[in-house]
DNA sequence: ATGAAAGCGCTAACAG
DNA sequence: CTGTTAGCGCTTTCAT
């Protein structure tokens, strides 16, 4: 058992015999500005530590009305591109002495919602939410009422919210160009969870360069309906059965990707041999895989950077009007994934 | 500009010409077992929704004396294997109605235990700990005050603190036998963060293999300090100058393997022709890599299982004792990066 | 140089 | 069926 009786302001007032004021001064540092003399600060400062008195945050946030808390939902925290965003979030977020709490929404919209009102509720001073993406009506009362927020990735542009992501749109044009440059016209498009902002820019991305090309695109060939591994595998494997004549894959995600090359391993089908594949969302081993992979780079870390600057600077700065959105730039990154075709 | 001033218990009395206890009751459900009637209830419902009330969870908290959150503190969330840990956490916390607050202490162990008053101050009731695992010193405390508290990973064992972990020891022994059992005799063993609870396991692990074969060990094949992708690299660098006889690797992490195999490549080394290595922890990725790699695999996903386990016991029920520790199997994964000599 | 007292928003005796 | 009241632990006027 363990002796649960914190120590509180009001005990260490009684056994220092001076009130509760001039230990919150002493213990907050205000000491000086109130010349409170150096032998009841001693003393004060004694006791605290003797009792290991650590002051109670949730009184302190409730009489201040400032948490020093910021919430942060990902839709899958063990997703490496959510991970590497989250932790520089966590580093900005400490150095500015605040908390996170944190939320995984597993993809789900009412999870979403459940974690939005529960930060609300705990009174969070900003919150940085990577929406699953699928509708923004609950985010619409963030414009007027609620604490600051910040979009990640998976951003409403048109909401009026401040948001951060990747160039989705030049980062599918370019890598699907360099597919088309290289010989390539039947390339199947893995997409992610449609609907959602990042999916839609990559397939456009991907149209746009057909366009450019002057290359009808076959609507066979963009499919899935997920950014999970899962989705990559099995649209994969059903893509072998169905279009035998596509002759590259650009994943849409990293985990797509990943999906894709383990049926494509399965289906004895060598890269780029076989079949050229580029993936969404560069990742430290893709330089290393059976065939360095190809891949459209995201700047996670410093998404995540922005990030916190967008959100501080409207905690800390409450009447400058919210930034709209940044969308930092991707680039292709070339190995060996992509065969040219005669 | 934002309509700050949030509804209260009190506004929605007043407006609804009842006492603030009628709300109170109506709006955590206990309309019922107060016999409320139908007309207050659905007036205060009504005027709840109209101005969009949401309860203050820290004055609830404070009245209560339960927050309804724990703490989570890891040493870097961008490590998948911290991130698998971590989103199990998430989940199984959540279907317990409770939050999280996340702190990555960067592998600090200062950072740690800043972080560890800081949950304290918050009030959480339990804290998953992911030490960084050099010195225990700080956790003494938690054996007879503070939140109920499990540790994960880099566990101390002697603490006497409730701990979950992989089985460490016999994932190392039988990855270097398998080594040894395949001729190699000149095994390198990259090492992570020292005098850290898994890695001094794992090089015992490592010894004991060389001593059931009656093969002494190499103490200039011991090398490194950390459990990053950079300590894999510059040791492996470092190795192939100075070790030119080394056949094989084994890497005490995921990212250390990482680093290595980068290495090799750089140095144009084959895997497993010019040397063979396993990892420790094994990814998704690690199929599919250019030499898909034998490795041993941790329950990540069952790791964070069990921790929400033993922390809910302890906060559910903290009159029973904690119980101890936890270490779960580890499997050898065998793919191709291990040449059999002759 | 120090204190008394009010109050942040909520819940739970206790009282009808 | 409903209300009064006290108080969780802290900070901050306003006094002295």
């Amino acid at each position: 058992m363990k002796s649960n009786s914190q120590a509180t302001l009001k005990r260490i007032a009684d056994l220092a015999e001076v009130s509760m004021t001039t230990v919150s001064r002493v213990l907050s540092g205000q000491a000086t500005r109130y010349r409170i003399s150096k032998e009841t600060q001693t003393a004060v400062q004694k006791l605290a530590r003797d009792f290991n008195f650590v002051p109670n945050r949730l009184a302190r946030s409730l009489r201040l009305k400032k948490t020093q808390t910021v919430g942060l939902i990902i839709p899958d925290i063990s997703n490496p591109f959510f991970a590497a965003i989250a932790r520089q979030i966590a580093l900005g977020t400490r150095k500015q002495g605040y908390s996170i709490i944190l939320a995984d929404s597993q993809e789900n919209v009412d999870l979403e919602i459940r974690s939005l009102e529960l930060l609300r509720a705990q009174h969070v001073e900003g919150i940085v939410l990577c929406p699953v993406g699928l509708s923004p009506e609950h985010l619409e009362d963030f414009k007027t009422a609620g604490p600051p927020i910040v979009l990640v990735d998976r951003i409403f542009p048109n909401l009026d919210l401040p948001y951060v992501g990747s160039d989705n749109l030049a980062g599918a044009r370019i890598a699907t160009d360099f597919l088309l440059q290289n010989g390539h016209k039947r390339i199947a498009c893995l997409q992610g969870l449609r609907n959602t902002f990042p999916n839609e820019l990559r397939v456009r991305g991907y149209r746009e360069a057909f366009a450019n090309h002057h290359i009808p695109v076959d609507e066979n060939l963009i499919v899935g309906d997920s950014f999970g591994e899962q989705s990559g595998y099995i649209e994969t494997k059903l893509l072998l059965r169905s279009q035998k004549d596509a002759t590259a894959i650009l994943a849409l995600s990293n985990q797509i990707a990943l999906g894709a090359i383990r049926a494509l391993a399965e289906e004895n089908l060598r890269i780029p041999d076989d079949i050229s594949i580029i993936g969404f969302d560069d990742q430290p081993y893709s330089a290393y895989l059976a065939t360095p992979l190809t891949a459209v780079a995201q700047q996670a870390a410093e998404i995540g950077e922005v990030v916190v600057k967008l959100l501080f600077d409207q905690i800390n700065f409450p009447s400058k009007p919210a930034r709209g959105g940044i969308l930092l730039p991707t680039t292709l990154i070339v190995r060996k994934s992509v065969k040219k075709l005669a």
